[in-house]
DNA sequence: TGTTTCGATCAAACCGGTTTAGTAAATCCG
DNA sequence: CGGATTTACTAAACCGGTTTGATCGAAACA
């Protein structure tokens, strides 16, 4: 009935006739062992079923051989979003070869750096993930406190002591309205993210960047927090007759002619959006086209199929953790460049109408 | 320039005037010391900023204090389903408040055992939480070999030395197919899930038995794979009038009578259900009613708004953590009641066509 | 051949906690 | 008042690895 202890280093260095420091050199592959002896430690190793505890060697060199992600989103953002379970399987695919695991927090928002703290003080991580970067974001200076390694996704607006994976999303948004503007629309709206948040902000300033290159007039923004009901909210107030107190939320200027396609910074919105159109009696693509962002598994699945830009997590995932473990070894970590989004068009764009159109000029 | 050390146990006891082992008595609230120098510990510690090393307590009392989760999903599939976050987010909610870790581990689905045998084999976690079992599910066994205590979700269809967190998906199911049943509908379809996870089997179960039990005639069952392709293509296999190659899918004899309803078994599936329909020229709910499972955050803001189940996975999460944690502390942990899904009815179901309705008889 | 060098190996210290065995002083008891 | 408990605490062992310093025999050198 005595449950079989696992064998320690101790019971493979007697099976082997050699002391525990011999097994130990034999197994990291450092020189002073013969070739012969080494052979045998393994065959012993191998025999009795021995795997080196992580917890001891975690004592003794003081490493976690974990890295770990605070996620401060709330949960319901977190399930809409293609973003992190596809982020999560590429950082598990470098781990997993390199013998890490992947320490995971989800935290109300306030206790954001509360889930920093503890994953430093109990020494449970050798480095982090910096994920949904924020303007003027102090997550920086808060690792660089606790003496956390990290990696962040896409590059911080100051500047930071951590190596970023260079997503930007810019080339993607651009794309989108260039493809609108290719297909003779003028007067193009956003629904962007929260400007908190980088990414928000940033595929904002790429819109309205590109409204200009292009010799567009600026079309309205109208700020929303990713959300299906933010998004179909953001649309209603697109679409309907600016009404007295429907203004507050508008950003920008109202243009004088309603707009003829919208971009919305991710498909959660856009999709809220279809519905919203379809309410209020717009033909989506014959009277709008509307754009999304993620390219979601959804996206070619309602109606109409939906424009949206592809981005590669998994790819960013993968090249994260590959950065964030190196630098937990000891290395210079450069900024690691990634492919740019692709815009893939369907259904949901097409040509403006012909009636808006004769008045563009 | 010397990075400032973390404080161990012994700055503490130098500090407090104690032995290391009176520290360690004190924090852990052993009787044997008295209320004077625990004070004086205690204060030496706040005052040093100490927290003990969850390295050095993982390695002397043998326990990882962490719990993990394996996921053999594919990531898409994972990034459209609601439930983990949520779930997640409800695990940590009892994790953080008891001093734990989750570990995460996202495998392609043939690396799953090795997946379990690497947090085992490492002693990287104390537990795991057993998610989307299967029929037939080979988990239990080797979870016992490993010595690793898990609850699962939901109770396995064999008996199973661990508790459960007693999801029941059929009072969901159950109330969809009542519901279409009061409406007036006789010919509802379903479009399952993979039958080989025990959550599809039994809804799908549960639909069958349901529509015995208010006298409707079988519905036609089509198995897919929760994926947004997979409602579609089985969404057009049910409207679609039986093509000669079409019908190798099909699991059920087709009824006479085409379908007035259809009853997905998640909300993906049933979103692009809804673009089938629109793309076949079916009516939703004029000439077809839809339902969903999960009412996901997108479920309001489809056109029309889809018919769900809601479901809590948080609170599963918060219950399963806490069971789980229960069972490695050594309690006895029986299995974990939770309250019924909900149906949330909008538009997207409807009485049937009056047409349709008239042969009914 | 005597000395040096080197490679292979071992014993012991160490990481930072927990836990057990032991001790001195204080308290109890008859 | 003297022996038996109890209380408060310490010293040391332990968890299972890694790493350092010392040892020893064989090969290399003078």
């Amino acid at each position: 009935m005595t449950r079989a202890d696992r064998p320690t280093i101790v019971d493979v260095a007697r099976a082997a006739g050699v002391s525990k420091g011999t097994v130990s050199f034999a197994l990291n592959g450092r020189p002073g062992v013969s070739e012969d002896t080494r052979e045998r430690i393994l065959a012993a190793a191998r025999d009795l079923g021995w795997t080196p505890s992580t917890k001891a060697r975690a004592l003794s060199v003081s490493r976690a051989f974990a890295v770990g992600i605070v996620l401060a989103r709330e949960p319901e953002l977190l399930g809409a979003d293609p973003f992190f379970p596809s982020f999560i399987a590429g950082v598990e695919r470098t781990l997993i070869d390199r013998g890490q695991a992947l320490v995971l927090q989800v935290v109300p928002e306030a206790e954001e750096e509360a889930g920093y703290r503890r994953l430093a003080d109990a020494g449970r991580v050798d480095g982090v993930f910096l994920l949904d970067l924020r303007v003027d974001d102090q997550r920086m200076a808060l690792l660089e406190e606790l003496g956390l390694p990290a990696v962040s996704i896409a590059r911080p607006d100051a500047p930071s002591p951590f190596p970023a994976v260079l997503v930007d999303d810019r080339p993607g948004i651009e794309a989108a309205v260039r493809h609108l503007a290719e297909l003779g629309h003028r007067h193009i709206a956003h629904v962007a993210g929260p400007a908190h948040f980088l990414h928000g902000q940033r595929r904002r300033q790429a819109f309205e960047e590109t409204l200009a290159a292009v010799g567009l007039p600026a079309g309205p923004v109208v700020e929303a927090d990713f959300s299906a009901a933010g998004g179909a909210a953001a649309t209603r107030e697109i679409l309907k007759p600016a009404g007295g107190a429907a203004a507050t939320r508008q950003i920008l200027k109202p243009a004088e002619q309603k707009p003829t396609a919208i971009v919305y910074s991710n498909d959660l919105m856009a999709i809220a959006g279809l519905s919203v159109a379809v309410e209020l009696g717009v033909a989506v693509p014959a009277q709008l086209s509307v754009t999304g962002f993620d390219n979601t598994d959804l996206a070619a699945y309602v109606t109409p199929p939906l424009t949206s830009v592809r981005t590669d997590p998994y790819l960013w995932g993968r090249k994260a953790a590959e950065a964030l473990l190196d630098l937990i070894d000891g290395g210079t970590v450069d900024d690691v460049p990634v492919p740019a989004a692709q815009l893939v068009t369907r259904a949901s764009t097409a040509p403006p109408p012909p009636t808006v159109r004769t008045e563009k000029r």
